[in-house]
RNA sequence: GGGGAGAUACCAAAGCGGCCAACUGGGGCAGACUGUAAAUCUGCUGUCGAAUGACUUCGUAGGUUCGAAUCCUGCUCUCCCCA
């Protein structure tokens, strides 16, 4: 009998923390956060974090374990979840891994191409050429030491662009002779469960989620934090906006409303990345024995 | 009661005789995405259509003009000032 790892996704706000505590009570097993946000020690109110009761109820894993300032990647994402999940499939057939983002969700489940770090150097080499240079210089650059990447590219993404100039300085080989689009096989099962709600169901929670954020003590979680500002993981919804009041350039209501605005546009994102995986199953979160009553069903014709 | 300013698409706001279905911003919608991805980037947004395009719009009713969101007149409403 082959082990089965439940990938739960849902946008954000949608209610995965309840639902994948009830599952993974439901299969007494443990759950394996797949939020890129939530990995950070130093971000809990802004991000959502479950409480110290919820955590102690069930084990979780990849919770508040890096620091803002670690590097951190789907690719070692991917490798840490595969070298943790035999440890909890010699205890339960079930594992449950839950969170909304789709890139490190997918490296779990399909792996992503071994591309070699690159050097801190380098990359601020880049960043500053970034910043100094117009993006056409960037594709210039681009086309002559990958022209196969360029005319992939989004050649208006500088991002895009920078990254494969990273790489390519870092090996001497070009970018693009990494990717293989190769889905690798895991020798577990994935049984996807999408969690979804009307649009404006959706957006209602999301703005009440982030006042309570706010009653919480948000601002004064960001404030700590202010000296880090420049950090990539704090460039995230429901920080940058308040740094943006902390340094005066916006209102405090300003900044709430943009922090629902972006949480919101963050969430039809995620959307739009899960439209094309048709493995998903979706549900809505009131059915939550719907969902256990799928998930065993599934679960019996696996071999 | 008198004088002035204004009414433009979901909102804000430009346009002031033809190049206007109407700049721009917001909001919304749709999409791309193999590396700090809650990031980064793109398209659409009067109606119908895949599209050439067709049709209906700029408070309202008329008028001037080959032609009006743009000029004139009445009306309605809003704001400001004086009484």
């Amino acid at each position: 009998m082959k082990n089965i790892l439940i990938v739960l996704s849902g946008p954000t706000g949608v209610g995965k923390t309840d639902i994948a505590l009830d599952i993974a009570e439901h299969f007494n097993t443990e759950i394996i956060s797949s939020d890129s946000r939530q990995f950070y020690r130093e971000m809990r109110i802004g991000t959502a974090v479950p409480d110290d009761q919820l955590l102690k109820r069930i084990k979780h894993h990849f919770i508040q374990f890096i620091s803002v300032d670690e590097y951190y990647s789907s690719s070692r994402f991917e490798r840490d979840v595969l070298n943790i999940l035999p440890e909890i499939f010699i205890k339960n057939r079930f594992a449950i891994m839950a969170g909304g983002s789709g890139m490190y969700i997918d490296a779990v489940c399909h792996s992503i191409d071994d591309i070699p770090d690159v050097t801190p150097e380098i990359r601020e080499k880049y960043i500053n050429l970034s910043k100094n240079e117009p993006v056409e210089s960037l594709r210039v650059a681009l086309k002559l030491v990958d022209p196969v990447y360029y005319s992939l590219v989004d050649l208006k993404n500088s991002k895009r662009i920078i990254r494969a100039l990273e790489i390519c300085e870092t090996t001497g080989r070009p970018y693009s002779s990494f990717l293989t689009n190769q889905k690798r096989e895991r020798d577990f099962v994935i049984l996807k469960i999408g969690l979804t709600r009307p649009r404006e169901e959706l957006y209602e929670r999301i703005n009440s989620r982030v006042d309570k954020m706010i009653e919480e003590g948000l601002t004064e979680e960001v404030r700590a934090l202010y000296g880090m500002k420049h950090l990539n993981a704090l460039n995230s919804v429901g920080y940058r906006e308040i740094f943006e009041y902390l340094e005066g350039n916006i209102t405090y209501e300003k900044s709430i409303e943009l922090i629902k605005r972006n949480t919101r546009r963050f969430a039809k994102r995620q959307m739009t990345w899960w439209s094309r995986d048709k493995d998903i199953n979706w549900f809505h979160p009131d059915q939550k024995s719907e969902i256990i009553k799928f998930i065993t069903g599934k679960a019996m014709k696996i071999e």
